[in-house]
RNA sequence: GCCGAGGUGAUGAAAUUGGUAGACAUAGGGGACUUAAAAUCCCCAGGGACGUUAAACUCCCAUGUGGGUUCGAUUCCCACCCUCGGCACCA
C-alpha cells in the first residue's frame, strides 16, 4: 500500500531522483558512431557570471531541450551540448577588485551554473562540457588564428580605433552602440592604434549571398544583410586637373549622374595631402580639414546637423562630360565607405544642402511628374531624390523614362561608353581582433626587430596565460600582459634572435565563433576536431568526397537558438570563421548553422529590464525550491510567443503547477479497464497532431494550451483510460520531463519514457463523427447545425433551410446564392 | 529616413489556405466542501441594448484609424496613426 505522502506531487522528491537516473545511465550522451540519423540541437553556450542562471537562460535551453527530447523520441541520435564562454571583462573587472585570480573566478561561477542547469533538467551530453578559458581549448582557438594569418586573412594595421576609457580597451565597430562602448555606456574615444585585424570584408559577399541557403528567421537575415550592407553601383575615374592624380568616386545612385557639379572628399581622406601639393593655402586648408574632423569625431556617431566644408582649389575633369567640378573637402563624407570621395548633384539632400550653403552651382535632370512640383526641382528650391518615380531629361537616350526603370539601362550605357565600372560596396568593416586585456587567449605571435611578426609554431601551441598578481589595465593602452616580462621576452621562432610575445589578447567573440565545433570532439588534442566525427555530425559523410563550395549544406547544428543581440557579432563572426575553415578543407559545409532562431527577453514584471541594481531579477533557484523545475520549465514556454519579448509574473507559474498537479492526480486514477470515449480518442490523437507541429514551429505556447485541454477531458471521463493519459504523458515529457516519468513509472512501465518513443496519430482518429456547420444568412452566423461528418452539401442546404432562425433572417426572399464551405458553413445570400 | 516585427478582453494571449473572434491561463465574481482558512472542485465573465424578481433567450457594436475587395476580413489590398527591435551623413 502507498503512503499518502508518496501519493502527492513532490518535485522535490521527484526531480533529484530522475535527474541521477538520466546521468547514471548516461542517457543524454551522444554517441559518434551511431547507425541513427543524426540530429544536432545548439543553444548559445552560457557566459558564467557571478549572478548565476536567469531566467532569459531557462527560457531558450528549455525550448531546445524540448526539441532535443522530442527528436530522441523520434529516433534520432541527438547531440544537446553545453560549455562556457568564459573569457570576458566582468570577471577581469571583479578580479581586478577582488584579486582573486579570473581562473578560480570562473570555476566557481561555472560550478553554480552547472548546478543550476542540472537542477532544471536540461538533457544536455554533459560528457561533452567546454571552456573556452581552458588551454586545451584555446589551443584550437590560437590555431585558427594562426590559419587566418597564414592565409593573409589576419593582419596587423594602425588605425583608429574605438577606445573606451573606462574599460580601457579597444572596441570593435559592432561593440559601439551610439557612439558609446556597449558594455559600460561610456562614450567612446578614437585612438590610433596598432591592431590585429581580420579580414572578414573579404566574406562579406558570401555571408550576405548565403544567407539565402539557410533557414534563418527573416528578421535575423534582414539584420545581417543590413549590417553587411551590400550596395552595387559604379566607379567613375576621374583625373584631377593640374595633376597627375585620377580620383574613383562610388555611386549607387548614378541614375542621374548628369546632374553632378561638384566633388567632395572626406576631411580625413589619405590622399588629401597630396591632392592639395601645390595648392598655394595648402597648409591653411589641411588644418581646416583637420578640425572638421575633430569637430566631427567630436559630435560622436549621432547624426551631423549642420554639413560644412572647404573648398580645395581642385577640380576634376568630369569623365561623363559635366565639365571641369570643384572638389570640396565635406564633414559628410566618410573616408571608410567606398572610396572616401563622392561626385555631387542636386538629388541628394545633403549635396543639395552642402551646394547651398557654399553657392555651388546645382543642375537638376531628375523631375516628378507634377507641372508645379517640377517647376521648383527647375529652380532649385526643393531637392528632389526618388530614383524610382523620378523622370529624367538626360542622359538623353534616357529623357523621359523614370529613373527606377532606366536604371540598369542606365548601368549598362555607362559601362558600354567606358565611363564608368560596375562596383559593389559593403558597409562591413574588418574585424578588430585585438583587446588590451588580460582575461582572454594570448593571440600567438611574436615580434622580433629582423623578421617582423612571426607566427608561434604549432608544437608550441597553446601559448598558455602568465600567472599575474595585476590585472589592471593601463592607460598607455597596453595589455597588463606587457609587465610580464618573463613572459614577453621570447626568442624569435624564426632567426633565434630575440623577440616579443603579442600582449594583446583576442575578443571574447573569439572562443565562441567555434564552440559548437569542439562539442563534436571536445577531447580531441591532435586536431580541433576529428573529420570522421564531423562528417557524422554535419550529415556529410557522401558529400565528403566532394568538397565543392556549391554542393555543400550547412552543418554541423541543425537547430540553433539564440539572442537578436548576437545577429551582427557572435552569429556573423563564426560564419565567417566557419566559411574560412570551409575553404581550407577542415569543414565539410560551408555555413555552421542550417536553422537559426531567437527567443524573446524576459523582462522583469512591469515589463523592464531585469537588473541586479533595481532588485528585479527572477533567481531560478528559489522559483525551484517553490514551484519545482518542471513548473518553471511549463510556465516559461506557456507565457506567451517564444521569439516575444514578455514580463515574467509569478502569478502565471501557479498556473503551471496546478497543472502538472491535475496530470499527477489524474494518472493516479487510471483504470486499465476503461476504454475512452470516442470523443476523447479523438482528441487524444488531434493533440498528438497538434503539439507535435506546435514544436517545431517553436509555438510552444499552444502546445502546453492543447495538453492542458486534454488534460481536462481526460479528467472530464467517469474512469481514465491509458490511452489518453500515457498519450498526455509522452507529449508532455519533453516540456515537464520529470513528472513524466514519474509518472510513466506509476502507471507501470519498467523501461523509462526517455527510452520511449514519439507517438504517432492514428488518421483515423483525428475526426469526430457529428461535426458543427454554422449558417449564415446576409454574412451573419444565425444558427448551426450539428451533422454526421458524411453529410451532403444538398442536405446541408435544406436542413438549414428549413430552419426557423434562417426563415425568419431571409424574411420569405429567395437566396440568391448559397455558398457551402465543406464541414465549416454554409453562407446563404438573400440581398 | 531605411529595414524588420507588432497593435485583439482587466492581464499573458489564441484563431491551417479569408469561414462561428477571444481557445488556454492569470487576476476577478459567485457557489460547493470546511468550525474556519488554505488547497481543491463547479459555475460566470468583451462592451452595450430590449426585457425580466432573476435568468434563459434575442439584437446591436467590437480585433489601432479610415477606405476597398468579398456571401463573409483579426487574416487580403490602399492610405494613415502608434509601439517595439535593428541600422543610419553608407553616397
Amino acid at each position: 500500500m502507498l503512503s499518502v505522502e508518496s501519493m502527492e506531487y513532490n518535485p522535490k522528491e521527484i526531480e533529484p531522483k530522475w535527474q541521477k537516473t538520466w546521468a547514471d545511465a548516461k542517457a543524454f550522451e551522444a554517441r559518434d558512431d551511431s547507425p541513427k540519423p543524426k540530429y544536432y540541437c545548439l543553444i548559445e553556450f552560457p557566459y558564467p557570471s557571478g549572478d548565476g542562471l536567469h531566467a532569459g537562460h531557462v527560457r531558450s535551453n528549455t525550448a531546445m531541450d524540448v526539441v532535443a527530447r522530442k527528436r530522441r523520441a523520434e529516433g534520432y541520435e541527438v547531440l544537446y551540448p553545453i560549455g562556457w564562454d568564459a573569457f570576458g571583462l566582468p570577471t577581469e573587472n571583479y578580479a581586478i577588485k577582488t584579486g582573486k585570480k579570473p581562473a578560480l573566478v570562473t570555476k566557481e561561477n561555472t560550478d553554480t551554473f552547472r548546478r543550476q542547469l542540472q537542477a532544471l533538467g536540461f538533457s544536455f551530453d554533459w560528457s561533452r562540457e567546454v571552456n573556452t578559458t581552458d588551454p586545451s581549448y584555446y589551443r584550437w582557438t590560437q590555431w585558427i588564428f594562426l590559419e587566418l594569418h597564414k592565409a593573409g586573412l589576419a593582419y596587423k594595421a594602425k588605425m583608429e580605433i574605438n577606445w573606451c576609457p573606462k574599460d580601457k580597451i579597444g572596441l570593435a565597430n559592432e561593440e559601439v552602440v551610439d557612439g558609446c562602448c556597449e558594455r559600460c555606456g561610456t562614450k567612446v574615444e578614437k585612438r590610433e592604434k596598432e591592431q590585429w585585424m581580420l579580414a572578414i570584408t573579404k566574406y562579406a559577399d558570401r555571408l550576405e549571398k548565403d544567407l539565402d541557403t539557410v533557414d534563418y528567421l527573416e528578421k535575423i537575415k534582414a539584420q545581417q544583410r543590413n549590417w553587411i550592407g551590400k550596395s552595387d553601383g559604379l566607379l567613375f575615374s576621374s583625373p584631377v586637373k593640374d595633376t597627375d592624380i585620377v580620383i574613383e568616386t562610388f555611386s549607387a545612385h548614378f541614375e542621374a549622374f548628369c546632374a553632378d557639379t561638384f566633388v567632395v572628399i572626406a576631411p580625413n581622406h589619405p590622399l588629401l595631402p597630396r591632392l592639395l601639393d601645390g595648392v598655394s593655402n595648402k597648409e591653411e586648408i589641411l588644418a581646416e580639414a583637420k578640425a572638421i574632423t575633430e569637430r566631427r569625431s567630436a559630435a560622436g556617431h549621432a547624426e551631423i546637423k549642420e554639413v560644412e566644408g572647404v573648398f580645395t582649389g581642385r577640380y576634376i575633369v568630369d569623365p561623363v562630360g559635366n565639365g571641369e567640378l570643384p572638389i570640396w573637402i565635406a564633414n559628410y563624407a566618410l573616408a571608410e565607405y567606398g572610396t572616401g570621395i563622392v561626385k555631387c548633384s542636386a538629388h541628394d539632400e545633403r549635396d543639395f544642402a552642402f551646394a547651398k550653403k557654399y553657392n555651388i552651382p546645382l543642375k537638376p535632370v531628375l523631375f516628378p511628374s507634377l507641372p508645379e512640383e517640377r517647376t521648383r526641382v527647375e529652380n532649385r528650391e526643393v531637392c528632389y531624390s526618388d530614383m524610382e518615380q523620378g523622370i529624367l531629361s538626360e542622359p538623353a537616350d534616357f529623357a523621359g523614362k523614370t529613373a527606377g526603370q532606366s536604371r540598369d539601362a542606365i548601368s549598362a550605357y555607362a559601362v558600354e561608353k567606358g565611363l564608368a565600372k560596375k562596383k559593389i560596396t559593403y558597409k562591413l568593416r574588418d574585424w578588430v581582433f585585438s583587446r588590451q586585456r588580460y582575461w582572454g587567449e594570448p593571440i600567438p605571435m611574436i615580434h622580433c626587430e629582423k623578421c617582423d611578426w612571426v607566427p608561434v609554431p604549432l608544437t608550441d601551441l597553446p601559448v598558455t596565460l602568465p600567472d599575474v598578481e595585476n590585472y589592471q589595465p593601463t592607460d598607455t593602452g597596453e595589455s597588463p600582459l606587457a609587465a610580464i616580462t618573463e613572459w614577453v621576452n621570447t626568442i624569435c621562432p624564426s632567426c633565434k634572435g630575440p623577440a616579443r610575445r603579442e600582449t594583446d589578447t583576442m575578443p571574447n567573440w573569439a572562443g565562441s565563433s567555434w564552440y559548437y565545433l569542439r562539442y563534436v570532439d571536445p577531447k580531441n588534442d591532435q586536431v580541433f576536431c576529428d573529420p570522421k566525427k564531423l562528417a557524422y555530425w554535419s550529415g556529410a559523410n557522401e558529400k565528403l568526397s566532394t568538397i565543392n563550395y556549391k554542393l555543400q549544406n550547412a552543418g554541423p547544428v541543425d537547430w540553433y537558438n539564440g539572442g537578436m543581440e548576437h545577429t551582427t557579432l557572435h552569429l556573423l563572426y563564426s560564419r565567417f570563421w566557419h566559411k574560412f575553415l570551409f575553404d581550407q578543407g577542415h569543414v565539410p559545409t560551408s555555413e555552421p548553422y542550417a536553422k537559426r532562431t531567437s527567443h524573446g527577453l524576459i523582462l522583469a514584471d512591469g515589463g523592464v529590464k531585469m537588473s541586479k541594481s533595481k532588485g528585479n531579477v527572477v533567481n531560478p533557484d528559489a522559483i525551484v525550491l517553490q514551484f519545482g523545475a518542471d513548473s518553471l520549465r511549463v510556465y516559461e514556454m506557456f507565457m506567451g510567443p517564444f521569439d516575444q519579448a514578455i514580463a515574467w509574473n509569478t502569478d502565471g507559474l501557479v498556473g503551471a503547477r496546478r497543472f502538472l498537479e491535475r496530470a499527477w492526480r489524474a494518472a493516479l486514477r487510471v483504470d486499465k479497464e476503461a476504454e475512452p470515449s470516442s470523443a476523447l480518442l479523438v482528441l487524444a490523437n488531434q493533440t498528438i497532431e497538434k503539439v507535435s507541429h506546435d514544436i517545431e514551429e517553436l509555438k510552444m505556447n499552444t502546445a502546453v494550451a492543447a495538453l492542458m485541454i486534454l488534460l481536462r477531458d481526460i479528467e472530464k471521463e467517469e474512469r481514465v483510460a491509458l490511452f489518453p493519459l500515457e498519450t498526455l504523458i509522452r507529449l508532455l515529457a519533453p516540456f515537464a520531463p520529470h513528472i513524466a516519468e514519474e509518472l510513466w513509472e506509476k502507471i507501470g512501465h519498467s523501461e523509462p519514457l526517455y527510452r520511449s518513443h514519439w507517438p504517432k496519430a492514428d488518421s483515423s482518429k483525428l475526426e469526430l463523427s457529428l461535426l458543427t456547420i454554422a449558417v449564415q444568412v446576409n454574412g451573419k452566423v444565425r444558427d448551426t447545425l450539428s451533422v454526421p461528418r458524411t453529410i451532403s452539401e444538398e442536405e446541408v442546404r435544406a436542413l438549414a433551410l428549413g430552419r426557423d432562425s434562417v426563415k425568419r433572417w431571409l424574411e420569405g426572399k429567395e437566396p440568391k446564392k448559397i455558398v457551402y464551405v465543406p464541414g465549416r458553413l454554409l453562407s446563404i445570400v438573400a440581398e
